[in-house]
DNA sequence: GCCAGTCAAGTCCCG
DNA sequence: CGGGACTTGACTGGC
């Protein structure tokens, strides 16, 4: 028996006005002359992202979708150069203790993807060092909403700089200069133009890293295309893991546009995974990559039963 | 009110 | 080798 939990990402589609993304770009930050309301200014859009995120996660409980992946843009300019004197943490303290509060009474898996600018495989020093903080910073998130940090960021292994094999032996490099704490955070996907699902297990198992199984990048980057051969070797990455195995779903846009987002899931080839994987493991969740958001997830689970999956909830089915 | 262009960050790809 | 594409949602500025 295996238990599917659908997931989604950042931002529903229903709620009105509930965005957890909201931004002030550098140019527009310089050009208020005052520049302590201008980081006021900053302060009230990253409580607003938060707030907007307590909002979601309610959205996620009246839904019963037990599996969410906040926006990595909370906090607006929050490693940028010229604000590094801005301790951001300090007025969000509030607006993370209710999320935190809220969570306690409502459990849910909710993890970050830090976005495509860290790096951990990077040859330049300062793109390391910015990666850290900003990896510091998703740690900082997560302690003020009293989540265990452990396995909550998915991370790409980085760029290929024109050497693969070369790149991933950086990649166990640097990964030694990381913090213990940072490294506990970190699970790791498969990409769609440089690290296949082989690359990435070889880094994983090496390292003790869980892999993340993004069966749409699988798709579009491969070496091997029988991925169930190793679905045991991903399996056994995630052994030591506090948290049920996690994977990656999208359907492609188009033949032309293939490695871009559908706004929904192909029910077809989600179950023709699934019929793969039943038994495999007690627990599984998927996260659902669509641009109709929750939307996608809802019309995918009403599919599932449709194709005789028993359900438990909106998020939730079972495998006989 | 709508549409096109722009935005912190890095890497890849094409000409 | 250099500049544009990539990807994403939000926001600005021009009409």
């Amino acid at each position: 028996m295996t238990i599917v939990r659908l997931g989604y990402v950042a931002m529903s589609v229903h709620l009105k006005n509930c965005s957890p993304s909201q931004t002030m770009t550098y140019r527009q930050f310089s050009s208020i002359k005052d520049r302590e309301a201008a980081i006021l200014k900053l302060e009230r859009i990253a409580i607003s992202n938060l707030q907007n995120c307590l909002r979601l996660l309610k959205h996620n409980v009246a839904n019963s979708i037990h599996f969410f992946r906040f926006s990595s843009k909370l906090i607006p300019l929050a490693n940028h150069e010229e604000l590094r004197d801005w301790r951001y943490m300090r007025p969000l303290k509030e607006a993370l203790r209710e999320i935190g509060d809220y969570l306690k009474e409502h459990p849910m898996r909710v993890d970050f993807h830090p976005d495509h600018f860290v790096l951990l495989n990077t040859p330049n020093v300062d793109t390391l060092n910015m990666s850290v903080k900003t990896l510091a910073m998703h740690e900082a998130l997560l302690k003020g909403m009293s989540v265990n940090t452990e396995h909550r960021c998915v991370l790409h292994v980085g760029g290929a700089y024109e050497d693969k094999e070369k790149a991933m032996e950086l990649f166990i490099e640097n990964w030694g200069v990381i913090p213990h704490k940072l490294q506990k955070m970190v699970i790791l996907e498969n990409d769609d133009t440089s690290f296949t699902l082989e690359d990435t297990l070889y880094l994983c198992e090496k390292l003790g890293i869980p892999l993340v199984f993004d069966y749409h990048h699988h798709l579009a980057n491969f070496q091997n295309d029988r991925w169930l051969e190793s679905w045991e070797r991903v399996v056994n990455t995630w052994a030591h893991s506090p948290l049920p195995i996690k994977m990656h779903i999208s359907s492609p846009r188009s033949d032309k546009e293939y490695r871009a987002h559908a706004d929904l899931i192909d029910p077809i080839m989600f179950l023709g995974f699934l019929n793969e994987i039943k038994g495999t493991v007690p627990e599984i969740h998927c996260m659902i990559e669509a641009k109709q958001k929750d939307e996608a997830l809802f019309q995918l689970g009403d599919d599932l039963e449709a194709a005789g999956l028993e359900r438990i909830d909106q998020g939730s089915f079972r495998m006989k």
